[in-house]
DNA sequence: TTGTAAGCGTTATCAA
DNA sequence: TTGATAACGCTTACAA
């Protein structure tokens, strides 16, 4: 003998002609004084409002959006929530969407382009009011473009496309890098490591400027790929070593993959005086792959990672890194996927978001 | 000159009686060789596809769930999704929701009961099919109790209720609070302080049992208290100081709370020469607080904290915790509440999944 | 201001 | 197997 566990039972729930008719009203009338539209005679109002109560009435929103053709929800895309940065991220698109009276509907994609893809159909099968995505690629961006023609905005997140007319919300990754750079560069040294996440297909090309004979970046305008052009550009104007085998590439799903990259670069015949990591999972890596060496940081190696994860504070050194505020990310996507919505029409604007150089102890003079 | 930035235009989206039209057969037929029900002719069929496809045709999900009462989404109720343990659990719930072809909708709700309450009554009016919830009262459910009796299925994260017959995938608290504590003591310390984050309301109630002078506590079966429990027990059965001072209490959402309550622990006047941190907030604190006041971990306090959290075993010793699954009590809440909204109608079940004390660093013998 | 009736796009019923 | 038609619960012309 099961109690009620949610099995659907028999109780139908109570319409607006069910109310209607406790109120002894029009059906019209009960759906203006429940609705908040149309104009009702104040104490009609009441009486059907009293009527709703007793009944227990609650609107139906799948009715009303059917007519309506919003449904009040919005959808956020992002590789993994589970990231500290995407989870982040996520909190401020859903704060912002709860003070907007909407709600969130969530898509983890995985670095898969066509789980992506599939999520912006299913969103729009579900008649979402529109899209916060973190794209996997800035190249192949026909499943959003068509997400616009069908008349449902789109924001992009930590994400440019010249491809789109969308806004977008991003940091400079580029003066972020190079700022970065430029702190250890500062600090005398000359021959820097990088180790960087970068996704399976559109990965960056390295290539040696014929001219100069130092290296140079071409790829699409991902967040990594600036962040490496931030990097070599600092090298070129600190005049420091431009090498190959001083560049690491890695993904950005397991952290284990970043340590050996790491690894690799420390153990190098002539390793690099400090290191710059540009990622949260790459920083997490080189700290490791330094421990486990038993190289130490600062004074064997110094080390400049990126995103002010909590555990970056509370390691011992506490590592220097590039801060930024994905929630503020999160938010301000949100807002401008509202203004959107709400019918503003203006050509996509790149929104950038300030970041700060966290200089702690894991960086130190040569 | 805006661009198609996703403003409403005019093209109106092909209906099944478009499609019908442009394969010259009836709406019948046409919804029935799309929606994949009832039986259609095969040339029939593939003639509707065709013309679907001309069309590009999408079946518009909203006029189907208000046909079938289903929405294919579901709710997911937590109190901060950026909490690592959270975000790990939605990232959970999301997989197997995707893995049904059903969609997460996510509500943030802050430790704060109203808001949970209301987004209950906003998941309601969606038509979700079916809620996973942390529930900020185990003792207030009147809310989830409807949702139930609406026949929307309730499933509870990391919280179990008497008053309420719906399952619930936990982990025993209480059994591995002692189990930690039972190191602790096992290495000799028979002082031991305890952090505890606890919700405002529905607090604990530490009391002295009068026959043997030694500490009880009482309150909601709720995750800080049944650890405050293993924690007391524990004490007891190895016949270690039972007192006042050396339990701290502090609230989930400001890491520097706990952090103020540990220091005042480490700083009375005879210190407890181990500490438990009770969950992941809490051990942060310890951790910070010991390190400012320069109090030596291991040598000068043990400690074992909550939740196998990535800075754990990476910062200067490794702490030792105790170590849960968030993501796979999602995914296991999440299977049984699809198991509901099959129908499967049963008493509810309380699942408990294991625990694992991850020996590191931060212990050491007395 | 109120009521009647016609949709919204799908699926289910019933006859043919 | 197919087609005409009636729901689902709400909003909104239009008429009173």
């Amino acid at each position: 003998m099961a109690g009620d566990t949610g099995a659907r039972n028999g109780r139908r729930r109570p319409t607006v002609a069910d109310v209607a008719r406790e109120a002894g009203v029009s059906v019209a009338t009960a759906g203006r004084a429940l609705g908040n539209y149309g104009r009702v005679r104040d104490d009609l109002r009441e009486r059907v409002q009293e009527a709703a109560a007793r009944l227990g009435y609650e609107p139906n929103v799948v009715a009303r959006s059917m007519r309506s053709g919003g449904t009040r929800s919005i959808g956020f895309v992002a590789a993994d929530i589970a990231n500290p940065y995407f989870a982040a991220a996520m909190r401020g698109v859903c704060d912002v969407a709860h003070e907007e009276g909407y709600e969130a509907i969530l898509f983890n994609v995985d670095d898969r382009l066509d789980v992506e893809r599939n999520a912006i159909k299913v969103l729009l099968e579900k008649q979402i009011d529109g899209i916060v995505v973190s794209p996997i690629s800035v190249t192949d961006m026909g499943h959003l473009r068509r997400a616009q023609e069908r008349g449902v905005p789109v924001v992009l997140l930590d994400r440019t496309s010249a491809r789109m007319n969308a806004d977008s919300v991003v940091i400079d990754n580029e003066a972020a890098a190079y700022g970065a750079m430029a702190h250890l560069l500062e600090l005398g040294h000359r021959r820097v490591g990088l180790v960087a996440s970068v996704v399976p297909h559109e990965g960056p090309e390295l290539v040696v400027r014929e001219d100069t004979g130092r290296l140079g970046v071409r790829g699409a305008v991902r967040p990594s790929i600036d962040r490496i052009r931030g990097y070599l550009a600092a090298l070129d104007a600190y005049d420091a070593v431009s090498a190959r085998e001083l560049v690491r590439f890695t993904s950005l799903d397991a952290v284990r993959y970043a340590e050996a990259e790491a690894d690799a670069l420390l153990m190098l015949a002539e390793p690099p005086t400090a290191v710059f990591a540009a990622d949260n999972v790459t920083t997490q890596g080189v700290f490791t792959a330094a421990r486990k060496r038993g190289v130490k940081i600062p004074t064997e190696v110094s080390l400049v990672g990126f995103d002010d994860l909590d555990w970056t504070a509370l390691v011992d050194p506490p590592v220097t890194v590039v801060a930024q505020s994905p929630m503020d990310m999160g938010r301000t996507a949100a807002e401008r996927l509202f203004r959107r919505i709400r019918g503003e029409d203006r050509p996509g604007a790149r929104i950038v978001l300030p970041t700060r150089l966290e200089v702690r102890s894991s960086t130190a003079p040569l």
